[in-house]
RNA sequence: GCACGGGUGGCAGAGCAGCUAUGCAAUGGACUGCAGAUCCAUGGACCCGGGUGCAAAUCCCGGCCCGUGCUCCA
């Protein structure tokens, strides 16, 4: 079956087909890297991971690129408050960035440029706007004039010219004072006293927000690309904005073929924000959550759906993950096969995966697995599928090691443990029920789990 | 207000005209002194109101609700 992604332009799935043949080309938009990174930017990062790892699986040679928006208003706010140069909120937040998603096993891109490293070919892509007539020098910096090219409008959000100019009317006051019309967007934006710029045919400045991309992407890819992904709040202005410049500057069209976007994180029902106070950083999480335990979460919705984090699902998720984990190292220990329906289930996951990267589906293949028994043949399964596709498994060392030290910690008070279960047994066979149970409370205090069976009692770590 | 997406059992999520998934949870049973684990089984849904169909969760119309966007938030 063929690979199907939803496009947001065409709105609807479409087989993925590449400009070359097994080669993707895609681009993420990155963060700008003025907090640490969020819940949100985890899921949005996750997600093109997936896809990263799943086109890779699908025998795709896949470039991967994702920008830092390293210079911005909001890095200036801080690094103004703090009294540090900008470069230094971006660094320690990059950081930081780097950190969280390592921990949660994604794979590195295979560029991370960012814009204030790509200044020379951001100005060139302007000049070459402006002596197309698709951009006008103002007081305050350079615009992208919309009225040039109107039929590109609306492509991702079906918003008309006119109904843009109504509904954002009364906020055009505030911003770009040198525009000709509030809905041009600035490609380049002067300097004002003290702030860090750069030197352009038109002044000291910095970029506007969306020209980055464009240039970052052409350079990196040249004209068109397979991939461009990104959170569902960039479609308007943000990518729009790129349509716009990509293609009034090389005047090829489309410059990408499937546009993908994200669903949104919701905290209990409510959208995540920082005046709310539900705000989380990823690190933070990661002091409540392992980072596995957390990707298992935010990787059980489809990507497109929004997502409700409430803690009953975030516990639900790392009981699931606790389960991969231990079935993995099990069947990294077992002799034998299963002979679970180890070929159905990968006809299942990758029609599900097959399917616009359906992570819920595959992970339920996922599930179905874990709950089928040991065996060598279901650690190579959940290799590759939980592990190589979804991410989601710890390295085999990594189970290993912590397999061997729970051995020898069970080791260390099987002697005592061996005989606290002796006297129950005793007190069990005596129907003395209140001592046995008072013995297993007392295992249960230093965490042992006492499981009684058929052949008697069984017990492990808690 | 306008645009786009969405509203399916307790939760997540397929299906997108007939065969009414699936996973978790729940319930019942087996096993247990009890608990746990395990096994077997079961119930339960299609936002509301109209319409078109032999047949609608699926198509059409009208509501309602939620999310996101509408100038720099993934």
């Amino acid at each position: 079956m063929a690979l199907m992604v939803y496009d947001t332009r065409s709105r609807e799935k479409r087989e993925l087909r590449t400009i070359e043949d097994g080669r993707v080309r895609m681009y993420v938009c990155g963060i700008t890297p003025y907090t640490p990174s969020h819940l949100g930017h985890a899921r949005c990062y996750l997600a093109f991971d997936v896809v990263h790892r799943w086109l890779e699986a699908s025998g795709y040679d896949v470039d991967y690129v994702q920008n830092f928006t390293d210079i911005d208003d909001k890095i200036l706010a801080i690094s103004d408050a703090e009294g540090v140069d900008y470069s230094e909120v971006a660094n320690r937040n990059i950081a930081d960035f780097y950190e969280v998603m390592d921990a949660m096993n994604v794979l590195r891109a295979d560029s991370y440029p960012r814009v204030t490293e790509t200044i020379p070919e951001i100005i060139d892509m302007v000049s070459t706007l402006i002596d197309k007539g698709h951009a006008y020098i103002g007081d305050d910096g350079v615009y992208f004039e919309i009225d040039t090219a109107p039929e590109k409008f609306g492509q991702l959000t079906g918003q008309t010219l006119e109904m843009v100019r109504a509904g954002a009317g009364g906020r055009v006051g505030d911003t770009g004072s040198g525009k000709r019309d509030h809905r041009d967007f600035a490609l380049w934006k002067l300097a004002k006293p003290g702030e860090p710029s750069w030197d352009s045919p038109w002044g000291a400045g910095r970029p506007g927000w969306h020209i980055e991309c464009s240039a970052m992407s052409l350079k990196h890819f040249g004209e068109q690309f397979d991939i461009h992904g990104g959170g569902h709040d960039l479609r308007f202005p943000h990518h729009e904005a790129e349509i716009f410049q990509s293609e009034c500057c090389t005047g090829r069209e489309p410059v990408v073929g499937y546009w993908m976007h994200n669903g949104f994180v919701n905290i209990d029902g409510e959208k995540m924000s920082k005046s709310l106070d539900n705000f989380w950083t990823v690190s933070e999480a990661f002091e409540r959550h392992h980072p596995l335990s957390l990707r298992y979460a935010l990787l059980s919705v489809p990507y497109r759906n929004p997502i409700d984090l409430t803690p009953e699902f975030i516990a639900d998720a790392g009981s699931h993950y606790g389960r991969l984990v231990s079935a993995y190292g099990a069947s990294l220990s077992a002799d034998g096969e299963s002979g679970a329906d180890l070929v159905g289930a990968s006809e299942r996951f990758t029609a599900a995966m097959d399917d616009d990267f359906n992570t819920r589906a595959a992970i339920i293949e996922i599930q179905g697995v874990v709950s089928s028994g040991a065996g060598t043949d279901v650690a190579v399964w959940l290799e590759s599928h939980a592990g190589d596709a979804l991410g989601l498994l710890p390295s085999r060392d990594e189970v290993l090691a912590t397999l061997a030290e729970t051995i020898s910690a069970k080791e260390e008070v099987a002697a005592a443990v061996e005989a606290l279960l002796a006297e129950r047994e005793t007190a069990r066979e005596g129907g003395d029920w209140t001592r046995a149970d008072e013995i297993r409370d007392e295992l249960t205090t230093i965490g042992v789990v006492v499981e009684d069976g058929p052949d008697g009692p069984t017990w492990h770590l808690a």
